[in-house]
DNA sequence: ATGATATACTTAATCCTGTTGAATATCAAG
DNA sequence: CTTGATATTCAACAGGATTAAGTATATCAT
């Protein structure tokens, strides 16, 4: 499937090994988003990505957090966020209170229903993807994660150039 | 950031490094599709995501596809696909035309300013990417490409079997 | 203290896309 | 020519993305 032609040069190789790899994590990123979407709609959950998401992250750094905290961890505008949240609400998953200093700062929180909720997500996905990575060797699993963490760190990279773009 | 506790036997390690593999693609297929939504928006490009990947599969296979079809590659359904082909013919990217034999079906394909476009965001998404993978070693590159192949390959199982499994 | 400015968030309007179920058109068979 | 299956679209609604405008609170200069 990703074989080369062996005549061709070392450096296109790379090249062509680049792209293939910029390909495959697109196509494993829209299909697996699509999965998972179909997953969160089944009726013991009923999520959307952006409000699993949304409270995935409260769940991870299992404290308060500001809207404007929240947007940027989540990768969301301010405005979807303020949506998102409220249906979060509606489902008594998440709490909404202002700073006590500074009144215009929303803070928000996991409920424990929350966190149930992702518990239970979490070991439905894991279930899902067990048959995906099950024919990978474990130490294959080592390597695929080492790989990956700098993958994302250089993605989150690009996002902080960005950020700091804004102002340039 | 992915160390274990030494204290710990081989199993769970496993049993950590399987999660964190899951955890870290779910965090890079949502961060990556967000990115690249962005991208997306811009002014030269104004696609949609789910108008992105329908057009990347007519400009692959570069000849007609019946709606059906293209619903099951792209993954969506084929109600709102009538919507997203309805879009992009309006930006003149892609024609319908009816099966000559079976009239029933509807027929989709790029055109040549499709094919344009897509050249141009892949080459855009390709200068995103390049600072993320660009800290890799080529023969990690390599090590990369065969893993997520066998990963893509492992999730692709996983909707066969869905799939087959609705008329079970 | 007062008024200007900045910050944090919400609201409103519009578009895209997702779901479901019904409607339409076509084909294939008896 | 009905009957039933297939391929696609339509209609109605909800979630969420974007943008611009609006509200409330805080901060700072005078």
């Amino acid at each position: 499937m990703t074989q080369q032609d062996p005549q061709m040069g070392v450096e296109y190789n790379q090249q062509t090994n680049f792209e293939e790899v910029e390909r495959v994590i697109m196509q494993i990123s829209w299909l697996g988003q699509r999965q998972f979407m179909q997953l969160l709609d089944e009726e013991r959950f009923h999520l959307t990505l952006p409000q699993f998401y949304t409270l995935l992250h409260l769940h991870q750094i299992a404290d308060a957090c500001k809207m404007s905290d929240l947007a940027d961890a989540t990768h969301q505008s301010a405005a979807s966020l303020t949506g998102v949240v409220d249906r979060l609400l509606e489902k008594q998953l998440v709490e909404r209170t202002r700073h006590p200093r500074d009144r215009r700062q929303v803070m928000v929180v996991v409920t424990p229903r929350g966190n149930t909720l992702i518990a239970e997500i979490k070991r439905a996905r894991h279930e899902q993807m067990h048959s995906a990575f099950m024919h990978l060797h474990p130490d294959d699993i080592d390597t695929l994660l080492r790989l990956l963490d700098q993958v994302l760190l250089g993605m989150m990279r690009v996002l902080e150039r960005a950020d700091s773009g804004r102002w340039a």
